[in-house]
DNA sequence: TTGTTGACCCAAG
DNA sequence: TCTTGGGCCAACA
């Protein structure tokens, strides 16, 4: 079969999201599009956005997922500010030592994380992460 | 089943 | 640099 996902029998997009973004190590950021790639799907950067905005809406993340890791291609924080959201973001990120910029810009060239290859995701999916 | 909704990306101007 | 416009995707009503 080639492109039904209506019924995943696997963890579903969202979850997929959150297990690679649990991998993205204290200290380093990447991007929305570079974690919709290392999942195959190269186009699928705004789905991985509204993943993580599902997420701060549910509240339900054990273990918790490092959201504030994952920034726009630009190193720019897009979060919302609504709820003081990005200040949040950039308050974590520099606890962890990245440089967040007045304007939230972080510098890729330093703090970028390359990421998985599909293969080591499809061990982490199947647990053996 | 169809339409709507985003914490996006990329190429131009 | 910043702003626009067009494209792509998955979840949900």
């Amino acid at each position: 079969m080639g492109y039904t996902r209506r019924v995943m029998d696997g963890p579903t997009f969202y979850h997929q999201v959150y297990a690679v973004v649990r991998r993205i190590p204290r200290g380093r950021v990447t991007s929305y599009g570079r974690v919709a790639r290392m999942l195959g799907r190269p186009h699928a950067a705004r789905a991985v956005g509204y993943a993580l905005s599902a997420l701060a809406q549910k509240r339900e993340s054990a273990p918790p997922v490092p959201w504030q890791r994952v920034i726009n291609s630009q190193g720019r924080i897009s979060t919302p500010n609504m709820d003081g959201g990005a200040d949040l973001q950039a308050a974590l990120l520099r606890a962890e030592g990245v440089a967040v910029d007045e304007n939230l810009r972080v510098d890729l060239g330093v703090y970028l994380w390359e990421g998985l290859h599909l293969l080591e995701i499809d061990d982490i999916l199947a647990g053996r992460g």
